[in-house]
DNA sequence: TTGAAAGCGCTAACAT
DNA sequence: ATGTTAGCGCTTTCAA
């Protein structure tokens, strides 16, 4: 009823209190066609009887095959959160919500997404998923522990140093996730970055005419930021313009030094006509500047973003952005691992996804 | 580089490659100041060269050990979107998404907090955390899949089936999730529906003074919906008011459903002053519903949910609800199992965790 | 159809 | 400090 007593019932224990060996006990688990009626009836009462439930380690180790699936992603944040009290009524907390004081629930929904899909797609495939977090120090340790349990693995791009995901390579397969290592030799799954920035930035361009532009980047080693970039210049080219003609300013992707680079930027006079971040962000953090200054948005000022994250929907003016599939991703993952259990080997494989241009009101189809 | 060629190297094959015993190899692993720094470095030495990545499940069974927990959840929606197309351009889809036509990104974002949190705790505690999804008819081979291969397990209510959770709780800790099952004998974590229900309907008719309500249940074998019913009930009492009083509808937790119900329920002539729903997902059918009728959002009629999704908060008018803390449940799920691991006797214990009322402006502090 | 027995890769006494 | 060895619980030939 509640927790266990003694040691767990084995095959040893069913076989016995059902009279027959543990090869029997195995193939009613396994192939229970191979066991005639009578025999299997009353194993599986014994397996009923005892609660016996098997040993998925004993199995994976004896049948070399775990049929799990790992999937490592970068530390979430731990947001402990603060919220004013209005008042304490019977026990519970009643707090003026009206400012929306409340957080966001959490601040990356991305990996959530990525998670749910790998998850969805696992399970149709009859296969478990192992999810960890590395952080910190003991990165080392979990990725090992994770590599030594599971099949194959998919990781987050950055979550793990090179030199540990090529010595993992050497045991099970490994996708690396949102950053194409073809190069590195790992199967990877990711976004098409830069064909949607490309398109992008060619609707604010050529669509909506706007020539003076401000293009808002990310960190300089942010594969994904290079890769955007590189759509952004290509859009640039497709129009007769080039970098020079762009005010290029530097970020973090976060919010806040973006609304600050945006406040300095559209204080410094000329104001560009059009703001293109590689993020959302950095998207959002131009909003808040450009309400702060006064300007009007999209009326005096264009704003794109790139990611798709819930927030720029509801934000004021709602975000033109690029979605990724983010489920998607996960999903493509654990299809990348299978494969690569019939193809053990050749070359790597690069897996690009398709993204989607959402014109919101921040940068409208039309203006 | 790419996959791995041959069989795995295994601790015999670092042991002869570093010309040390099996044992040897292990305690570098696990101890690896019981052995003498010479040998240590020859071992690890031996380990980078081959390649050499422990197997879990080899060591899980020799051990008595996983260090994992499962986590169970009821499977997740796969939605798959339709989009209206507005141009193509250079194989990226642009879409006009300025009637928000992009779907809420995911249903059930609550499954995923929880899942966080719960990643979140066991890595804090060194422990790697399965997840899987009981879905389908296939749910009890994944349920002992799952249960032979950890060393704990939570289960969202309702996912499992009562016998097959007795039947895995003989061989580990079993958590229970969102449902008081203590009855049943095995540990929960909930949260205090009850409590919060009493405390916000409370808040509207005490201190809003309103009088003339209905409140919309969810399904009836909802335990939730019972608890939450429960306190309702309360706080009708403590303001000398009896069910009797109260206009109650039963609709099933969707928004489609509520909003149905409450288009009858304002058409049906006296429209009460305040509408209790029993989770936000009615709610904003309620507000929808209200809406079309022409009735304004506080100022006719209150509106109240229940849950604290992402989407109440950027509804029109944003909704006042109660919260419930998912990531901690998460947590406290795997706290709950680790509990259990010291204390392998003894009654089932139930945490219950307090929830705050979050007063939006759909029912704001005052009016 | 069923049983006997040999591992799967590792940990943990127990020896040395 | 290091080696030997007996399992951990299961799958899977190979025999019967």
């Amino acid at each position: 009823m509640s927790a266990q007593r003694t040691a767990p019932p084995t095959v040893y224990d069913v076989a016995s209190e059902a009279g027959v060996s543990i090869a029997t006990v195995s193939r009613v688990l396994r192939t229970p066609d191979a066991v005639r009626e009578g025999t299997r009836d009353r194993v599986q009462a014994a397996i009923r009887t005892l609660g016996y439930v098997p040993s998925g380690n004993a199995r994976a180790l004896a049948g070399k095959r775990t049929g799990v699936v790992g999937l490592l992603l970068p530390g979430f944040d731990v947001v402990p959160d603060e919220r004013p009290d209005l008042v304490t009524d019977g026990g519970v907390r009643v707090v003026d919500d009206r400012r929306h004081v409340t957080q966001p629930f959490s601040s990356n929904l991305y990996f959530d997404e990525v998670l749910r899909g790998a998850e969805t797609e696992a399970w149709q495939r009859g296969l478990a998923l192992m999810v960890a977090a590395g952080r910190g120090s003991s990165r080392d340790v979990i990725v090992n522990d994770v590599a030594g349990r599971v099949d194959g693995l998919a990781v987050l791009a950055q979550t793990v140093p090179d030199d540990l995901l090529e010595h993992v390579a050497r045991r099970i397969p490994v996708v690396v996730l949102a950053d194409d290592r073809r190069s590195h030799g790992f199967d990877s799954v990711s976004v098409d970055n830069a064909a949607g920035m490309r398109t992008l930035a060619s609707h604010v361009i050529g669509r909506l005419g706007i020539r003076s532009l401000a293009y808002l980047a990310g960190p300089i080693d942010s594969p994904d930021d290079m890769e955007r970039a590189a759509g952004f210049r290509q859009a640039l080219a497709d129009h007769g313009l080039t970098v020079a003609d762009v005010r290029v300013v530097h970020g973090d992707f976060g919010r806040a030094r973006a609304r600050e680079l945006a406040t300095t930027l559209f204080d410094g006079g000329a104001v560009p006509r059009g703001v293109i971040c590689s993020n959302d962000q950095s998207a959002l953090g131009v909003l808040d500047a450009a309400g702060a200054r006064g300007l009007r948005v999209p009326e005096d000022v264009v704003v794109t973003g790139f990611d798709g994250i819930d927030a720029g929907r509801f934000s004021a003016p709602p975000l033109t952005t690029v979605h990724q599939p983010m489920g998607e991703l996960g999903r493509a993952a654990v299809r990348a691992i299978v494969d690569r259990f019939e193809r053990r080997e050749g070359p790597p494989r690069a897996v690009r996804l398709p993204v989607e241009v959402l014109l919101r009101e921040s940068c409208p189809p039309a203006l």
